[in-house]
Parts: structure tokens; C-alpha cells; sequence
RNA sequence: GGGCAGGUUCCAGAGUGGUCAAAUGGGACGGGCUGUAAACCCGUUGGCGCAAGCCUUCGAAGGUUCGAAUCCUCCCCUGCCCA
């Protein structure tokens, strides 16, 4: 296997990067590959419990990505185990353990995902149940006096939450140990993760050393503001875009961003090289670029890495037509009409509002559209055997038709 | 084991016997503006009812009272301090 020159890997690989630690690590490490034609044993992370993937996640799966096209050897970790305590950066309470079922399922979910962007041929997907899991009581003793109660609540969250008054459980005193163990049984080389994730990186490094083993580079991606381009994204927090979602949803949500983000977006989910972005950031500000135009391709890349390029190209179209052109989309969801109905218990019974209540104010403030109109009186029947034209709110579009 | 402080609607957080479906902020939703932007502005935000009003909610269960989120008892949960 021929490696790319190290000042060439390194460029690659600082690309969006948070932070390395250290450099000099990595590229002693990189320097020593080449010459021996062994890649680099590269970790993630992963949690068991969410295999719902959004763009927040591929921030970290993209890095994997260039490891992988430089030859490097990725390891998918899978955290069943530390799944069991949660992340304790969340305000997670431990976590029914899972069965091997759901397991089995969650990671054959998590491979057609993550294959998506990288190369199954070159990911080693392991679990790291398979070495704690086997732990002895005396081996955990062993790897809990590696570290010491008042490094473990340096962590951030931890101080934080033990300042403020919150509860630690005991257990979670033992995720980053957990972790960092993970590191020692895969003879790690380098760990990714978010910023977040720092602290364990590190106490991997740690427990590397006290295991003997040459001390692992952690290379940290920043996390990805949500859509709200504020808070990180989340499923919890409702501003994510979910590597699965229909290219219709993805280029709506992609396409309300601000225009600041866009360019976060840019940089940490798309391979468009830093020199392009700082000529397109000086055509919006020249007034040379519509940013409404960048957003659009913004968009078009993101569809086409987990749809194709067809699907992007439709997710366009409709676009266009639905928000520009304000016409209505030519797949809006279709609800069935079973008999005469008035319209308030239409829209209740097909869950479209939650309530009767939330009809009557959505309609007041003229949210509720029938055949491009605004209705008079949520009373009004639909009368079977005519087709509708629904539209509540901004974007949600509806087909009313009779059943055959 | 003992002492103290807490548990309120999606979240945070007021409320400490009637004027409480419960202040305020965030979020969410709707409207306006627009590039479906973002920001901003306006409005809404427990359920049923056209409405007067009725029903359900303030950790759980009992109780006091004409009346309880507010008082009492016990239970569960959390934090702090002491042991």
C-alpha cells in the first residue's frame, strides 16, 4: 500500500479539525507508516442506542472518510457496552441494557448508513462489548486505579453538574475510563471524535501509557450547530437533518438555514476546498453570488452523498415549485375522505393538528388554506367525492381525496 | 442515621389558601416581511364547548378546608451539610 507523502496526509487531515494533540504525534506516527507500509489503526466511537444518523454525525464520519482514502485502517466502534452507562455529557440516566438482538440490529442499521460515505471494504465495525464485557472484577479494579476521583471530575460536565448541585451516579465515573480502555484494546493509533468527546480522548491516551502502549493522537471535529445555528445538533433538540430523510426534507430544512451557517455547513459537509469557500464568502459579500444560489448547491451536495444526484436534482425542482413558484408539490401526502366531514374533525382525525383547539387558533390566524383559499369556518364540510387541496402552515401540503 | 433545601405546565423558572390553566423567558406553532432565508415584528401556546362554562394538570397517595399548586401526614426522588 502506497501512502501519500505526510505533508500531504497532514493537509488532508487538518482539514475542519478542531484540534490535534498532538501534531508532532500524529505525523511521527504518519512518517513511521509510510515507511512501513502499516496503516494507522484509526478509532470512533460510536453510541449504540441512536443509529439514527444526522449531518451532525457525518462531521466525524467525513474525517473517517479522508483516514480512509489515504489507506489508513478505520475501526467503527460500536459502544454497546458504555452504552450502558450513556455519555454522561447528556443528562442521560443509565440505560436499559440492550439485547443482542437490538444490538445485531442497530449496528446493520448503522452500516447502511455509514456506507453511505465510507468504504465497507476498508471499516473494521467492532463492539466494544466484545473486551469490557469480558473484564474481570479484579481487571476493572485494576483499570479504575489508573485514574484518580479528582481527574475524572475535571471533566467539564462533570464539575459542571458537581458545582451546580446535579447528580453523578457512580457509574458514570467510569465512561471515560470505559472508553479510553477501548482505545488500549484496539492498540488505537489516533481516536476521532467531537469536542466534546476531549476528555475521554485523552484519558485513552492516559490509559495507553499506563498500559504500556505508545499513546494514541486525538483528533478532535468541532460539533455542528443545528439548523437553529445555535445549539449543537441534536434529535433531542429537533434541529437535525437525518441522513435518511426524503431529498424533499432535506433540501427544505438545508435551504432555512442562515446564510452564515450555510457556510459552516460548507466547510464541514462537503469536500469543497477552503480556498473555493473564501472566494464564494467574497462573492456574497460583492453581491456577485445569491446566496439563496449557494444554499441551493449547499443542498444539491448534501442529497446527493446519501440519495444521488437524481434525487437531488427532483428535490430542486420541487423545491422551486412548492416555495418560489408557491404552487403545491405534485407527492403531497394524500388523506382519505370516508364520508362528509367537517373540516375540524378531518384535520383532528388524520393527526395533521393535535386538537380541536389547535385547529380553531391555527385557522384564526389564518394558518389553514382549502384549495388556495382561506376558509371561512373550520365547519365546512368536505363533501366525498371531491378532491382537496390542503395546506396548513407554510409547508405542509395535503390531497384530499375519497377512498375508491 | 441526623439536619437543611428542593420536586410546578415541552424546558427553565415565578407562584405559598380563593382574583391560578398558573407570571416571565426559551422553544414550538401561525401570520407579516423575505431569497421558503436568517434576523426582526405581531399573535397563539392543557382539553371540550359558538359561548356562559365545564373537565384534567403543579412528584405519589391520603387528609384539613366552603375552597389547596399553596396547609398537614406519609411515601418516592434529588442536592447540600453532619455522622
Amino acid at each position: 500500500m502506497a501512502f501519500p507523502a505526510v505533508s500531504e496526509q497532514l493537509d488532508l487531515l487538518r482539514k475542519g479539525a478542531l484540534e490535534i494533540i498532538s501534531e508532532e504525534d500524529l505525523e511521527r506516527k504518519l512518517a513511521r507508516s509510510l515507511k512501513t507500509g502499516k496503516p494507522l489503526r484509526v478509532k470512533a466511537g460510536f453510541d449504540p442506542t441512536a443509529p439514527d444518523i444526522h449531518l451532525g454525525h457525518t462531521v466525524l464520519i467525513r474525517k473517517m472518510k479522508h483516514f480512509q482514502e489515504l489507506g489508513h485502517t478505520v475501526v467503527f466502534l460500536i459502544g454497546d457496552f458504555t452504552g450502558l452507562i450513556g455519555d454522561p455529557s447528556g443528562r442521560n440516566k443509565t440505560r436499559p441494557p440492550l439485547s443482542p438482538q437490538e444490538i445485531a440490529a442497530n449496528a446493520e442499521t448503522y452500516k447502511e448508513q455509514i456506507f453511505k460515505l465510507l468504504d465497507p471494504e476498508k471499516t473494521v465495525v467492532d463492539f466494544n462489548s466484545r473486551w469490557l464485557g469480558a473484564l474481570t472484577p479484579a481487571e476493572i479494579i485494576r483499570l479504575t486505579a489508573a485514574y484518580t476521583v479528582a481527574r475524572i471530575l475535571e471533566r467539564d460536565d462533570f464539575s459542571k453538574r458537581y458545582k451546580n448541585g446535579e447528580p453523578i451516579s457512580v457509574h458514570e465515573l467510569l465512561y471515560p475510563l470505559m472508553q479510553g480502555y477501548d482505545s488500549v484494546a484496539l492498540r488505537a493509533d489516533v481516536e476521532l471524535g467531537g469536542s466534546d468527546q476531549k476528555f475521554n480522548l485523552l484519558v485513552g491516551r492516559e490509559l495507553q501509557r499506563s498500559y504500556g502502549q505508545e499513546p494514541q493522537v486525538i483528533l478532535t471535529m468541532p460539533l455542528l450547530e443545528g439548523l437553529d445555528g445555535v445549539q449543537k445538533m441534536s434529535k433531542s433538540l429537533g434541529n437535525y437533518v437525518g441522513i435518511h430523510e426524503a431529498p424533499a426534507d432535506m433540501f427544505g430544512k438545508v435551504m432555512s438555514i442562515s446564510d452564515e451557517l450555510m457556510f459552516r455547513y460548507y466547510e464541514l459537509l462537503t469536500d469543497v476546498p477552503g480556498k473555493k469557500l473564501i472566494l464564494m464568502k467574497q462573492g456574497v459579500t460583492d453581491g456577485k453570488l445569491n446566496p439563496m444560489e449557494a444554499k441551493i448547491e449547499l443542498a444539491k451536495s448534501i442529497i446527493a452523498d446519501f440519495h444521488s444526484k437524481a434525487a437531488a436534482e427532483a428535490a430542486e425542482a420541487g423545491f422551486i415549485k412548492v416555495f418560489r413558484n408557491r404552487e403545491a408539490p405534485a407527492d403531497a401526502q394524500v388523506l382519505f375522505l370516508e364520508n362528509d366531514e367537517p373540516l375540524v374533525d378531518f384535520l383532528v382525525r388524520h393527526g395533521v393538528l393535535a386538537s380541536r383547539g389547535e385547529v380553531k387558533r391555527v385557522h384564526a390566524q389564518g394558518g389553514i388554506y382549502l384549495d388556495n383559499e382561506r376558509p371561512a369556518e373550520i365547519t365546512l364540510v368536505l363533501k366525498q367525492g371531491r378532491a382537496y387541496l390542503l395546506k396548513v402552515g407554510k409547508r405542509k401540503f395535503y390531497r384530499i381525496a375519497s377512498r375508491p
